[in-house]
DNA sequence: GTAATTGCAAATTCTTTGCACGGTC
DNA sequence: GACCGTGCAAAGAATTTGCAATTAC
């Protein structure tokens, strides 16, 4: 999918759940668009629509961000550093993709594949919850570090 | 292993890293120990410390908390609510438990079988990342709230 | 037209830090 | 007596909120 057509789609929610698509949503969700990879917090974000659109406030960037949030057009999740950091919630996945957070050099990177769907039914079963979403990420040393020692 | 025990290795473990285990410290580990089912803010550690122990700063709990999670006898988390919890590492345990995050009432549940032995060899062999740990928390809806439906 | 949205600044919340004092070996 | 640890208050960082002005539909 494009990002016109992610635009579109995501204008289509918004006005389904009684919001409008302004300028500084949209220039948000480019930014988010366009930095599918990382995982910016809120600050970043803001950073990265100042650019492109000199008129927003940091206080616009956090009320969108919720209202995406509760869309679930992005995740809201944290690395236990203190702050929040928002993913776009990949086109079709059905769940939320998992993360490798290196301890070394702090970077994160993604792993798309559904690697819970056994662990998954295991939770359903045995332990009787009704599973909607996931978080998962692994702590450790990334392939860079590990040849780096 | 009991209450006593427990504080005995863990003042083990601090001195060997220069640490003491002065009564506000202690105070707050058997606060960690009595609630070892929660998954208490250092605000609510606070709290119940000071029930004990009225000779406590909110800085003391934060400090004592950093050693903790630094000696891995605590784990620090958060589940995207802007609080960090911290998380008695059960004894033995190779690995940090998983959660469920009932979306309805809001309470935790923990699991503590380690369902995710195949999934860290896929990580490890297919994107050579050297796994040392990992945060897994399920969002879905607890059987009580199930039933309540 | 009008209800939603915005920017700004102030307020809040969570956490960390500086520093003088107190306790320990 | 050196050093670690503490409480307190102040600082800092992240996020939310109140409000008057503005804008999308």
């Amino acid at each position: 999918m494009n990002t016109v057509e992610a635009l579109k789609k995501t204008k289509k929610q918004l006005h389904e759940s009684g919001f409008k698509l302004t300028p500084q949503r949209e220039a948000t969700l480019l930014v988010l668009l366009e930095n599918e990879k990382d995982h910016l917090s809120a600050e970043e974000i803001y950073f990265f629509v100042k650019q492109k659109n000199a008129d927003i406030g940091l206080a616009t960037v956090y009320r969108t961000l919720e209202i995406l949030t509760e869309l679930k057009i992005v995740d809201k999740i944290s690395f236990d550093d203190g702050v929040a950091r928002y993913d776009l919630r990949k086109e079709g996945a059905k769940h939320f993709h998992h993360h490798l957070l290196c301890l070394e050099c702090g970077n994160i990177e993604e792993i798309e594949e559904d690697l819970l769907g056994d662990v998954e039914e295991i939770v359903e079963k045995q332990f009787h919850f009704q599973v909607k979403d996931h978080r998962l990420t692994f702590h450790g040393v990334c392939q860079a570090c590990q040849l780096k020692e």
